[in-house]
DNA sequence: GAATATAATAAACACTGTTTAGTAAATGCA
DNA sequence: TGCATTTACTAAACAGTGTTTATTATATTC
């Protein structure tokens, strides 16, 4: 029965095929002027069609949003080599606020749309996000280990740094910084300046 | 010409009306849910009046936006008389946080969501952004005079203070602090905790 | 009282995500 | 090979959305 293996093969493709074409989509013009329509047109199918391999328009993005994870974990792991962990920190930190700031939407997608994580609530576990943390909570561990930064709890810290580079980057992708009223370039020297800071108040 | 006095007088009073309904509906059920129908149906008029006293939904929402600053404004002003910067700023901090956990859908639009941005680039300035953070400055200012806390460029530590409580606060709201796998009063009280141990690097 | 200006609306436009019912092609079995 | 069944696909509809236009009813001015 090699064809059930060819059909399962054809039905991945499929899926592929959906993924890439709103992935480019979304990409070039945003969540909300992707629509399954939109899609559809793009990949030669009807809207119906899209329905027959995914459960929604959420399901779609939730797949793009973990293909996002696999760029955005690749990017940090980079930094595994460095020994020092505290120097690691400092590469992951500028790594995530570049990614950040160089791929919006992904980064919309990631940590501020509300659509991947509906899909989320049905799956029970937050896997992208789960792989994400734990590598920032193995570096902060080394760091407190090696007593580079001041001793508090894991989690606390963790989250404290993830806060600060989540609000660098969200402020400034949902157009907040504004307030600077700096040109674009100015104020990405001033994210990175005050991630500096943070990471000098951060040491011991 | 009194006739002109009350024409513009009722003017007001069916914007304020459109208002009135639709932050109603806005804290009730959200922004997806509350439609320009809905809000039509609410106060008995047709879709099509309300676009005789807003340009577009956008509108409505940017003065909302205008209201729930109002109230933030307030909230933060009520620690001016404290006489120590560094207590007031922690002051400031937690009142920040605590109006985003409280009031999640205000917090969403303030500081979230793109809709009251696209009014604001056609009115050069967000007025409201700028009372907010022109308090942070000063606070921050004083901070600075007093040595209460390290020495650093001004602009520059206020965007490290605001980007880490909009962090947390924003994380929260849109449901990734779920990577912590904790209730929801544990998780807060994490929140919290990280604040602490944020002003206490921030000290000198 | 007639002419004009204002306020309100019904209906339409162009979209959206999603479902249903029906068709055409591929497959399984005799 | 021929027929029944399953699979793949789609046209059309449903129930919404924000917004615009042409029309009507009311209020104001002269």
């Amino acid at each position: 029965m090699a064809i059930k293996e060819r059909k399962e093969r054809e039905k991945q493709e499929m899926r592929n095929l959906i993924i890439e074409s709103a992935t480019a989509m979304f990409l070039k013009q945003g969540y909300d002027k992707t629509s399954i329509r939109n899609i559809a047109d793009d990949i030669e199918y009807s809207p119906a069609t899209i329905y027959l391999y995914f459960k929604d328009k959420d399901e779609i993005f939730y797949v793009i949003h973990e293909n996002a994870f696999d760029i955005l974990d690749k990017l940090l792991r980079q930094h595994e080599a460095i020994a020092d962990p505290l120097e690691r920190l400092d590469a992951i930190g500028r790594t995530y606020i570049k990614f950040g700031l160089e791929n919006p939407d992904y980064y919309d997608l990631m940590f501020i749309m509300r659509a991947p994580m509906e899909q989320i609530k049905n799956e029970e576990k937050w896997k992208a996000g789960e792989c994400a943390f734990g590598y920032l909570l193995t570096t902060l561990s080394d760091c407190l280990a090696q007593d580079k930064i001041r001793q508090n709890d894991l989690h606390v810290t963790a989250i404290q740094v993830w806060s600060f580079v989540h609000g660098l980057v969200s402020l400034y992708v949902r157009e907040r910084m504004c307030i600077l009223m700096l040109e674009d370039d100015a104020t990405r020297e001033v994210l990175y300046s005050s991630f500096t800071l943070f990471m000098q108040n951060l040491k011991t």
